[in-house]
Formats: structure tokens, sequence, C-alpha cells
DNA sequence: ATCCAGGCTCCTG
DNA sequence: CAGGAGCATGGA
């Protein structure tokens, strides 16, 4: 009798269209996907993005693409996995609806980035872009914590590290799809095995202290969203890690609030100072006087600043 | 060797 | 409350 090494389970798969407020350029969106390093478990090609994640209580594999255009945009949503009911589809709708911003109205901030003719050039020729949020917020704490006073290369190798040691996948018609890990499972990382994987000694405290703030429900990511942004800021901050750097660049990338810039960024200081001709990095205090020029939207006009930044770093 | 990289904490004054 | 020392790690 033949026993297969493993049990095959039956892949399940559903798809909804999406539409999402003009204008929509999905293909900027995917181009920045592609260079952004911490990317590393998002899969784009083929005019596709594909990515596997936990929502609705079941590890699912997303996959997005356009049916639509820029000024009529129509997104397909297809999930699968194992087990795949109305509800999860439901669930990870919601979740794409608000990773790519569907829902949010590009037209108040073209409109404000014409008050800054530097912006407005940038605006022009890169297209519609709006802030995508990074679809895992526990991931995007991390990825800032792993970041932070590090280049984005090194960055990046932390990242794929800490999937390797704590991380799981999701396994769909023979390919394998890479799982962030959850807070239970970071909770519980070997500090020696973190520290030979190049690991400094804080930021293994910060990820687990981080992981384990969120199992005993002392950090709460749904009640900083539905917070006021100066208490998100405020909230964030308080935690071990988090200084106002990562918390203005949480605000932007993983709760959805607009107008939030981390000025001190160094790629944002380094993409401002070239675009306003300063032959040097702009200071964290001139980013924020000039960023005054675009309140209501300091996150997306950063998105923007970030989007020159990667071009300058990988051209494509 | 020295400086830089998408900083943070903690301690001063 | 602003400023700065000290920290930690790898890459160019």
């Amino acid at each position: 009798m033949e026993i297969s090494p493993k049990p095959t389970v039956r892949t399940h798969r559903a798809a909804v269209e999406l539409g999402a407020v003009a204008p929509f350029d999905f293909d900027l969106t995917l181009r920045y996907m592609r260079i952004w390093p911490a990317a590393v478990l998002e899969r784009v090609e083929n005019g596709r993005y594909r990515r596997a994640i936990h929502v609705g209580g079941r590890d699912v594999l997303l996959s997005l693409h356009s049916i639509g255009t820029r000024t009529r945009p129509r997104l397909v949503l297809e999930v699968s996995g194992p087990a795949i009911d109305r509800f999860v589809v439901a669930q990870a709708a919601v979740l794409v609806r608000r990773t790519f911003l569907l829902d949010a109205d590009p037209a108040p901030f073209l409109k404000a980035a014409q008050a800054d003719p530097v912006l407005a050039e940038v605006v022009g020729r890169l297209g519609a872009l709006r802030p995508i949020q990074i679809i895992d917020p526990f991931e995007a704490v991390l990825w800032s914590i792993l970041g932070q006073q590090i280049n984005l290369a090194f960055a990046r190798r932390l990242k794929l590290a800490l999937i390797e040691m704590c991380g799981s996948h999701l396994e769909i018609s023979g390919e394998r799809f890479g799982l962030f890990p959850r807070p239970a499972q970071v909770v519980n990382l070997d500090a020696r095995l973190a520290r030979e994987r190049q690991f400094s000694r804080q930021k293994v405290e910060y990820v687990k202290g981080i992981a384990a703030g969120l199992l005993n429900g002392r950090i709460d990511f749904d009640a900083l969203r539905a917070a006021a942004p100066e208490q998100a800021l405020n909230g964030l901050i308080a935690i071990k890690g988090i200084g106002r750097w990562t918390a203005e660049y949480l605000l932007i990338r993983a709760l959805g609030f607009p107008d939030a810039i981390p000025a001190a960024d160094v790629g944002l200081r380094k993409a401002i100072g070239k675009a306003y001709g300063m032959d040097r990095n702009a200071t964290e205090d001139e980013v924020r006087v000039l960023a005054k020029k675009w309140a209501g939207w300091r996150g997306w006009a950063a998105f923007y600043w970030w989007l020159e930044r990667l071009l300058m770093l990988y051209p494509i």
C-alpha cells in the first residue's frame, strides 16, 4: 500500500470584485511593492499581487489583479486556502480595501499638492499613488523596529531571518507562501538564536516586548486606529522601542492616518533635500516646516517622497 | 579606520 | 522640555 508523504488538503477558492475611488493606479502600486525592501512575502508578477495572510481566523492566500483602468478602477480579489467560506472572503475583502486604501478619495490630496510646485511635479510625474498600508500592523511595527538605524538592505535580511526563525507557511497547489509570524510565535523567539542572526540586543528585546504587549492586550492596534491622531501617536511612543520616528511611520503605514510625517526619516530627508535643491539632506526641522504646506495630507506626500527615494536606490 | 544607515532610551541642565 | 551621550550592528 502506498502512503503519500503528506496528506493533500483540497484548496478552495473564491473571488470577489472590488471597486475603488478613482483615480487609482494599480500598476504604480505594484511598482512600489516590487522595489519596497520590506516586501519579502508579497509576490508581484504578471500584474498580480499575491500574499499569504491570517484573516478571519484562517490562513489564506490573497491574489489581487486589475480588470479596470486608472479612471474606472476595478480589481478582482481571489482568496484561496484549505477552508474558504463566505465569512473569510468578506473579511479578506475588508482587509484588502483597507490595505490598498480603496475607499480613500485622492482628490483633496491632489488639490493640496498643487499648492507646492515641487510636490506637484512629483505627483504629476509619478501618478496616482496612495499611502498603501502594510497589511499586518504587527509586521509593520516589527519592520520599523528592525529598520531603525540600519540600512534597508540589512533590515530586509533581519526580517527574512525573523520569518525563518518563527514564521510559518501556506502551501497552495504546490506553491509555498510564507506567513509572517504572529505575536504568539515571536514572543518565544530564542534570543541567542536571534543574536546569531545579527539582531542587536535591543531589537530582540523590543520585538519580543511588543509581541507580549499584543498578547496581553496592553497594545491594541484597533484601539489606536480608532483614536485621535495625537492619542494614537502618544500611545505608540509609550511602547518600548517605539520613538517618534517609528510612531509617525506607523500612523501612516499601518493605522491609516493621512496626516503624519516622520520628519527625521533619512530617506525622506534625502529625497526632500534633493527635490528642493538643497544639495544635502534636509534636516528634520526643515522637513517639518516644509510639510506644513501639505497639512492634512502629510502622510500622502511622504509616500511620494519614499517612492522617489526607492527609485533613486533601485531604478527600474 | 571611519562614517553612515528609513533611531531609541535615559540622563542631564 | 530640549539637548545630547551612549548604545548596537553591519556595510561601504
